[in-house]
DNA sequence: TTGATTGTTGACCTATTCCGTCAAGAAACT
DNA sequence: AGTTTCTTGACGGAATAGGTCAACAATCAA
């Protein structure tokens, strides 16, 4: 009942892009050294919130990855999802009934239901938290925004 | 963010006991067959389950493992923890506000907050349903009783 | 007291997943 | 052209999950 690093990291990444750069494309590098997470293993993290959607990507200089959707509309039942997969349920859901029957478990589908139920009300919690109430939090607690790369000044 | 097979099968021996044989001593060989876990993980849980506090045992005929507790008074939660541990969460988590300070990670303690949230009502979640509500369940469902080792005909 | 029954202990094993690292390449921009 | 940055896929060690096994200790009935 834990969640992996790589859930961890993708949160803080995902708060980073958000609070520094507003959603705007970040580079991987700026960010492991942030949010304090293995560069090699963010840029494969960032290939699994690409390929859920979550993040785009844009190659050269200014480049990085950035929000695709806007913070409000991406919950943490967003970024659990996309690094661990759907939720899995503890065994059979048929919705068949006959399949049901011919369960060879004592406690059928009973220990089953609950699982699925439990299942679906962490999925309420998560999906109550978005990227949003993060960022409002990060102000509250006065995180120092880093806006160094907002911008390239031209000499 | 799923639960691990010992916690599952945990959760059915705890319910077949409770079902089966209303707490009373039941052989691991039975529940074994009847929840199908294999023996051997099974032993290995009912120790964990042991060390908990959530079950007893008795050696020797018409021995096997307990209740300790009332079915109403043994949560999801109690399983969980017994089986994966405390609830780890993301970070840290130091009170002492000079140590946050020291914290390196630009998002701080704004995504360790938010996993501790979630915790929490995730434990919320599994504190609320108990052996009773399985067992209460079980009959919902129309499981059928297995009695058979409820008393000893002597021939 | 003997033997069957049942839990106890702890070693052991295999496969998978986790947590990363690395290198070569392709796209984009200046 | 050359730099920046993402892209792809391979690789690898360590931990954990999931499960097996054998020898032993306690209990109880006959």
């Amino acid at each position: 009942m834990k969640f992996s690093s790589k859930t961890i990291y993708a949160l803080r990444a995902l708060f980073d892009i958000t609070f520094h750069n507003h959603g705007r494309p970040t580079k991987v590098e700026a960010i492991a050294e942030r949010e304090q997470v293995p560069p090699r293993f963010l840029e494969q993290i960032f290939q699994d919130l690409k390929s859920a959607g979550l993040v785009g990507s844009k190659r050269g200089p200014n480049g990085g990855y950035f929000l695709v959707r806007s913070p409000d509309s991406v919950s943490l039942l967003d970024v659990v999802r996309a690094m661990e997969g759907p939720m899995e349920h503890a065994c059979c859901f048929a919705t068949d009934a006959e399949v049901r029957e011919k369960c060879a478990v004592s406690s059928k589908c009973v220990t089953a239901a609950v699982w699925r139920d439990v299942g679906n009300s962490i999925e309420q919690v998560l999906a109550a938290v978005t990227l949003s109430d993060l960022s409002l939090k990060g102000e509250q607690l006065g995180v120092k925004r880093d806006s160094s790369s907002d911008f390239t000044y031209v000499i």
